[in-house]
DNA sequence: GATGTTGTTAACGTTTGGTTAACGTAATTT
DNA sequence: AAATTACGTTAACCAAACGTTAACAACATC
C-alpha cells in the first residue's frame, strides 16, 4: 500500500512519512506540488492513496487534484490545510477529494480516516493484510492465508499472534501479556498462553524463518529471518 | 436515497431534515438514539446513509452506531458532535463510522462530505428482486425464485435472511442479529434464530454455491461461491 | 370445530475452543 | 550438583455454541 504525500513544510513531512510506514504504509513524500504530479505521472498505477498539503509554493494542492482527477477517478485524495476557510474545503471536495483535514490534526485521527477511506475504496479487502514470513495476516478476520491455503486462528491465537506481530523483533512482556489477553496473570493463564504459543508454534512452523523465541523470565519474541 | 437521521436538538432536526430534502433525500428524522435503532431495525434494507448526533440522551450516538455495526458493515455513517474531544473522534472511527464532523458546521460541508462518502460507496436502493445464486430474492414479498418454482418465506425466515444478503460475505454478529430481529438476545431466542438458519439452510440447499457458515462465538455469515 | 401456518421450545446430538493435567526439558538459584 | 522455577508439548476434559428434527402452542382461516 503505496501513499504519495506532499508537503512542503519538512517537518511534517518527515513526520508523517515516519508515522505512516510505521503503520505498514510505504510513502513517497515530495515537497511540492510540482513534484507530487510528477511522481504521480510517473507511476500512475502505484499508489492507493494520495495526501495532499493544499498551501505549497508553485502549483498548491488544489491544482494537483485537478489535475490527477483528470485522469484517476479512483484514488483517493485527503487534503491537509492550515487554512479553515470553508470555501476551500468545499473546493477540496468539488475537486473529488475524499477527505479535507485542518492541521493542526492528531496523527490518529488521520489514520483513522484513511482507514475510513479505504474501507470504503475496497470494500474486497477491508482490512490491510500484513506480510508474515511466507504467511498473509488479516488481523481483522484472523487469518493466515499461505500458497492456495487458509488458516483461520481462534480468538486466543489472533490476540496473541497480533501482539506478537505488533512488537516484531521485541519482547513482549509475559505478565504483560497474559494480563492483556486474559485478563491476570495467574499461574493457570500462564499455563494456556504456554499452550497458545506451543499452538502457534505448530502454525507458523511451516514456514522455517518464522520463530517465536522465549526470552527466559521475560517472555517472547517473534521473529523472522 | 434514504437518510435516517438521529438528532435530538428539534431545531437542528428540522434544519438537517429540509435541506437534505430540498437536496433530493429522503430523511426519516429521529430525536433519539432508541427512536433510531428502532427506526433502522423496522426497515433495515432501506436506509443508504445514517447521520448520528453523538450526545443523546439514553443511548448516545456511539451506541447506535455500535449496535448497528453489529449487523450492517457498510451503510455509512457519519457522526455530528458538539464536542471536539480527540479520543471521542477516534473512537467513532473505530466503532466503523465514515466521518465525524463537529458542530457548529456549514451546511455545504456536511452536503460535501456526504457526497464524497456515497460516490465510494455505490449505496444500494432497495430493488424489486436480488440476485441469489439461482435464485431471485424479493426482500418486500418475501419469495425466493427458482426456474419455475417461487417459494414463499415466512415473515421470520424474510428478516433473517434479508440481514445475510444485506451483509453477504461479512458475518452478522448473532446477538446483534437477535437483538434486530427478536428483540432480544436471549437463551431460547437463540435456539429459535438456529432453528430457523436450518430452514434457511433446506431452502437454499437446492442451489449448493450458496452456503451459510457459522462464524463459531461470532455469527453467521452468507457466501456464494 | 377442523385444518393449516408459523413460531417456540424440547430433545438429542456434534463441534469448537479454552482450560487444565501430566510429563517433560531448559534455565536459574541455592 | 541439587533444587527450584520457568517454559514446552500433548492430550484429556469440559462447557458453550451450534445443528437438526420434531413436538407443542398460538393464531388465522375456512
Amino acid at each position: 500500500m503505496k501513499i504519495l504525500v506532499a508537503e512542503d513544510d519538512s517537518n511534517l513531512g518527515l513526520l508523517l512519512t515516519t508515522f505512516l510506514t510505521a503503520k505498514g504504509y510505504e510513502v513517497k513524500l515530495t515537497t511540492s506540488g510540482t513534484d507530487a504530479l510528477e511522481s504521480y505521472r510517473n507511476s500512475p498505477t502505484d499508489f492507493q492513496f494520495i495526501l495532499l498539503d493544499v498551501m505549497m509554493p508553485q502549483k498548491d494542492g488544489f491544482a494537483v487534484a485537478k489535475e490527477i482527477r483528470l485522469i484517476d477517478k479512483k484514488t483517493p485524495i485527503l487534503f491537509l490545510t492550515a487554512k479553515s476557510m470553508e470555501a476551500d474545503r468545499l473546493k477540496g471536495f468539488e475537486l473529488g477529494a475524499d477527505d479535507y483535514l485542518t492541521k493542526p490534526f492528531l496523527m490518529e485521527e488521520l489514520l483513522a480516516r484513511i482507514h475510513a477511506i479505504l474501507r470504503r475504496t475496497n470494500p474486497v479487502e477491508p482490512s490491510a493484510e500484513i506480510s508474515l514470513g511466507e504467511f498473509d495476516y488479516n488481523i481483522s478476520l484472523g487469518t493466515l492465508k499461505r500458497t492456495h491455503q487458509t488458516q483461520k486462528l481462534t480468538t486466543k491465537e489472533n490476540a496473541l499472534l497480533s501482539l506478537l506481530v505488533k512488537n516484531q523483533n521485541e519482547v513482549v512482556d509475559r505478565q504483560g501479556a497474559l494480563r492483556a489477553i486474559w485478563g491476570d496473570d495467574s499461574y493457570f493463564n500462564g499455563r494456556s498462553m504456554d499452550v497458545y504459543i506451543a499452538k502457534l508454534r505448530k502454525i507458523l512452523g511451516e514456514d522455517p524463518s518464522i520463530k517465536i523465541i522465549n526470552v527466559h523470565g521475560i517472555g517472547f519474541k517473534l521473529m523472522i529471518k
